[in-house]
DNA sequence: TATAGAATTGACGTAAACGTAAAAGGTGCG
DNA sequence: CGCACCTTTTACGTTTACGTCAATTCTATA
């Protein structure tokens, strides 16, 4: 195997190989790019969402790789399931128009912005339960010198 | 034990104790009134927030129960855990101001509205990307007769 | 060579709020 | 009397996305 400094910000002291412009990089480095942890890849990969190359048994990560941990990363922001993650990158096929891959995205993600919208409604809720309970609250530590009169918790 | 009639909408057809103008109801009716399951409530009565009267084994639950239930829920409802409900009722005593408790109450009232708004803004967050993703698959889907040059999954 | 730093596979633990049997007891009604 | 219905306790199962050891191995460097 070659070996190579790893270029940027890296203090790798572990072989790199190198073929044909392939950038390769070990689980570590992997990692901090793209603020995860160790397991959080490792388990990505046993749910099948990752397919890292092996040196042995080093998983070494290409530009593939990365562009797939992106989109889960972005699946993940926008609150889809792994599981929904998965079956879209399922879907897709390097040698077609992959219709069929992005209908289901977009069917997919109809539905999820339906239930973001209804999360927010429901927290739009819950912001003004809450602050009327407070503004009453606030009242009863007020009035607090007066007589019992309240309705507090029992 | 006295017998007297459910009075409302329940086809009820054991005893109910009525003592002193406590109205007593078993733990069918109180799940239906409040939309929770019997579950539901032997859950909470396991957690220490619920404290139902006892006829034997039948759990007997009193206005006071369904205070406290209504209390529950509307903490569920702003995003409490059961946890912080038990924490905040806990503090209740009848014979004093609950000054501690209400203070409790409003502290945690304000740490669970910034939570709430946190979230607010993270939905707001993700609606936005998850709908930037779909103009961009729409467009895919629209060129998909053109020559391959989009960017999908990989 | 000793040591520190990466990496590996297992595999159990966590959080929250119940769901879901399972097995059994009590009750009024026809 | 037997059925239907309500209730009880006990206790394991569910969901999701990892966290947290543990034991081991490999490698480069001082």
């Amino acid at each position: 195997m070659k070996l190579v400094s790893p270029g940027e910000a890296a203090a790798n002291t572990n072989d790199i190989p190198v073929e044909a412009g392939e950038e390769f990089v070990r689980i570590g480095e992997m990692a901090k790019k793209y603020g995860v942890t160790l397991r959080t890849l490792r388990f990505y990969e046993d749910k099948g969402l990752l397919n890292p190359h092996r040196d042995g048994s080093t998983r070494l990560y290409t530009r593939r790789d990365k562009a797939r941990l992106k989109l889960i990363l972005l699946g993940r922001k926008v609150g889809f399931s792994l599981r929904d993650v998965k079956q879209m990158m399922d879907l897709y096929d390097p040698s077609g128009t992959n219709t069929k891959q992005l209908r289901l995205a977009l069917d997919k993600s109809e539905k999820q912005l339906a239930r973001l919208q209804k999360q927010r409604a429901l927290i739009d809720d819950a912001i003004g339960e809450l602050s009327n309970s407070m503004s009453v609250v606030r009242q009863m530590l007020v009035e607090r010198a007066a007589p019992a009169q309240a309705s507090a918790a029992g």
